[in-house]
DNA sequence: TTAGTTACTCTACATTTGTAGTAATTGACT
DNA sequence: AGTCAATTACTACAAATGTAGAGTAACTAA
């Protein structure tokens, strides 16, 4: 399923918050960036086209959508080629990058540590 | 600079290959992908019109483009948003996905291991 | 019940993107 | 000099994207 950009944004809403309605998802979205209403409406309206949510409830006259595709089939399908782009495709290119640019803080070390050492291990196992 | 997709791939080739002209980007591209050769033209001119690449010098008719941005630039400009999108903007998300998901050799594991060590020892420092 | 407010639906439009045809130009070869 | 082939330059167009106004319907409070 293809987003567009805005159409990301106003996914991760949903991710975020689950079943939500059109102004709830304006007023976040609007915290953000000035846009109107009936802009992020148009967006959740192709959303929807998409089949990216779906109605779930009526409340009142708002319409709560809930998402359908979870973020992770997103992520699945964004991040092969992002990988290609710019770090010819390995993951231990972007990991690199990562550890470098990035802070980590300690904690996250040494969850990563433990988390290589699991690797390794299960790496070894099959041989 | 925004670029599109395809804005993005015929960068690649320039990021990969240093100064090219038209005809060879085609060829490249035209191996992974079915498009004529003017497609590829356009995509190029809008390049130089953004000033991704610039003409560079004239051999025959053939014109030479070198790319003017850099693909780290372009990769510290789409980083950010795909951690904040995805992982919650934490760079250790972005990498325990990697680590868990996509294969590590173990080649690449010592390799981390070892950045992650530098990483260590830096942090310290900076007490 | 009526005015006010809220939310929806519909329509519209400029810009960007992917796609390519065609015309003009220029080197190259005879 | 004249033709062929390679390249460029120009133009076009549909689809996607970001943006939003206007009109309509429906709840809410007086």
């Amino acid at each position: 399923m293809k987003l567009s950009e805005f159409e990301l944004d106003v996914m991760q809403i949903f991710w975020e918050k689950g079943t939500s309605s059109s102004p709830e998802v304006f007023k976040c979205i609007h915290e953000e960036k000035d846009v109107a209403y009936s802009t992020v409406k148009t967006i959740i309206d192709r959303l929807e086209s998409k089949g990216a949510i779906v109605r779930k409830r009526i409340e009142g006259r708002a319409i709560y959508y809930a998402p359908m595709v979870e973020k992770s089939a997103i992520t699945q399908e964004l991040l092969p080629s992002f990988l290609k782009r710019f770090f010819n495709g390995k993951p231990s290119n972007l990991i690199a990058h990562l550890m470098k640019d990035e802070k980590l803080s300690q904690d996250d070390i040494t969850y990563l540590e433990t988390f290589l050492a699991k690797q390794k291990k299960k790496n070894k196992d099959e041989l």
